[in-house]
RNA sequence: GGCCCCUUCGACUAAUGGUUAGGUCACCACCCUUUCACGGUGGCUGCACGGGUUCGAGUCCCGUAGGGGUCACCA
């Protein structure tokens, strides 16, 4: 039985490297038809957000991430939320303390800071110098009852080789006499997280841990955490992602640029484009295809396809395909989301008005945002306009003939594009010049602009008397 | 610095040891066209380097270089 989970600690915003990580376990778990768990990593009490968890439980829900167990839905190896489960890792930190796996540690803050310095000095790796190791159970007892704050350390064995399979890495090895005599026990009473991590991951039964790189180094103490339980046999697989990057190839972080999911949805992009664009990176089904659905994602997904070395975040790639899902959007879809925009811009116009922007925008538009912000004449009359396009339209020529058009225009009694075509057409031919030279100012002075949709539709959308109302204005105050 | 991981066009990536190293984004040119966009055609640039193994290496092995991650009572 397939069974992962997603186990972020709620500091915030969800990175798109969470989501990612969250998206490959929800994708693997499906294809599997396994079990998708969300776990709440929350045993840093100082970095608690609030209203973090809520947060991180909607923008699952917007990119359609779904969860089987979990603190909303909840599950028979609950609860999900690790500071629920503090006693149950205190239970476990005192067993391995019990069986000599662990000591209690009760060096000072400062004596660590102290002891790392004077490694770093003598150009060692700044470890912990195991001091409490080997302090006797009379000493032990003794602090004890003083009251002095201490720690559980994890006796990490010496001159051991861990080795683990990797299903992305391969086996990967490490000498034990690198790894730190880990804190598994905060001094107040905490665990932290590589103690809460591998007791949960157990005691939930996950098969697959699937999480990012960055945790690669640590994967060794799990794997000594396991041995000290006893739990060696049932440990979990282990899937380690290669990093999402910035553009300089460092870990992608928030210095950079966007990196919140929440930022991307309030820009204008689409759930099903973040998705699709986030999947592929780090991963692809060789196949020459770009655009997937879900659930063609979970049909595709294979942990054994994905890719070593990190990824970019090159957010080129994430506008064309933010493009694609609007061009395949259905105007009312696309409408549900246009018009909270409008809205919000301070636009009131009617649903069908709307609609005809959204047709005309459609293929132009990259995010949600541009089919008001780059057509915000279809909302207000411009009152300034392109230096370029009126340097090159505005013509004394062009103005002279805008007078005529405005004529015409205004004894138009039906106003569609094909007529308004007409009169463009017909008047071009009387003067004989091409259509162009009618068409490039006439777009200028009614929208202010020099591009857009095709011009005809979008004075037809405008309307007459607005259109009528604009080349009156431009006349006088455009020179 | 120690340890670990990684390395194909600018970016994302594909390629049973045998391909003119393929696709997508971006970029450039042309076509379409009233502009922008869409669409179409073409182009551009890549196997980090050096040794092996092999009839044959992007693919396997070793080394070098470069990049990244990690070394907390944070996750």
């Amino acid at each position: 039985m397939v069974r992962v989970r997603f186990a972020p600690s709620p500091t915030g915003f969800v990175h798109v490297g969470s989501l990612r990580t969250a998206l490959y376990n929800f994708l693997f778990a499906r294809h599997h038809g396994g079990v998708n768990i969300l776990r709440v990593e929350d045993t840093d009490r100082t970095r608690l957000v609030e209203g973090a968890v809520d947060n991180l439980l909607r923008t699952m829900e917007w990119v359609g991430i779904t969860f089987d167990e979990g603190p909303e839905q909840g599950g028979e190896y609950g609860p999900y939320t690790q500071s629920e489960r503090t006693d149950i890792y205190r239970k476990h930190a005192n067993e391995l303390i019990k069986n000599v796996k662990a000591y209690p540690c009760f060096c000072t803050a400062e004596r660590l800071d102290e002891v790392r310095k004077k490694m770093q000095a003598a150009g060692q790796p700044p470890m912990y110098d195991r001091h409490c190791r080997n302090l006797t159970e009379e000493e032990v007892e003794v602090k004890m009852e003083a009251g002095i704050p201490h720690v559980v350390r994890l006796r990490v064995p010496l001159g051991e080789t861990i080795t683990f399979n990797d299903l992305v890495r391969g086996d990967v090895s490490f000498d034990s006499k690198t790894i730190d005599d880990q804190v598994l026990l905060k001094s107040d009473g905490f665990p932290t997280y590589h103690l809460a991590n591998v007791i949960d991951d157990y005691m939930m039964k996950i098969s697959h841990v699937i999480r990012g790189e960055e945790w690669l180094s640590s994967t060794p103490k799990h794997v000594l955490l396991y041995r000290a339980f006893g739990w060696e046999n049932a440990m979990p697989k282990f899937a380690h992602l290669p990093l999402l990057l910035n553009p300089d190839r460092s870990k992608l972080s928030k210095r950079q640029g966007d990196v919140a999911v929440e930022n991307f949805r309030d820009k204008g992009y689409l759930p099903d484009a973040l998705i699709n664009f986030v999947a592929l990176l780090g991963w692809n089904p060789s196949a020459t295809e770009e655009i997937y659905s879900m659930d063609e994602l979970i049909a595709q997904f294979d942990l054994e396809k994905v890719n070593k070395a990190g990824a970019i975040f090159g957010k080129e790639k994430l506008d064309w395909t933010n493009a694609e899902y609007i061009r395949k959007k259905s105007p009312d879809e696309l409408l549900v989301l246009v018009k909270p925009i409008a809205t919000e811009r301070g636009f009131s116009v009617s649903d069908d008005y709307l609609r005809k922007v959204i047709h005309l925008m459609q293929e132009r538009a990259r995010s949600t945002f541009d089919f008001i912000d780059f057509a915000s004449y279809f909302f207000k009359a411009p009152t300034e306009f392109d230096e370029k396009s009126k340097a090159k339209n505005w013509t004394l020529d062009a103005k002279e003939r805008m007078i005529e058009i405005l004529t015409q225009f205004k004894s138009l009694s039906e106003w569609t594009h094909n007529s308004i075509e007409g009169v463009i057409r017909s008047y071009a031919e009387s003067k004989t010049i091409s259509a162009g030279k009618l068409i490039h100012p006439l777009r200028l002075a009614v929208s202010g602009v020099g591009m857009g949709p095709g011009l005809f539709e979008m004075l037809e959308v405008i309307g007459k008397e607005e259109v009528c109302k604009r080349i009156e204005y431009a006349l006088v105050n455009l020179n």
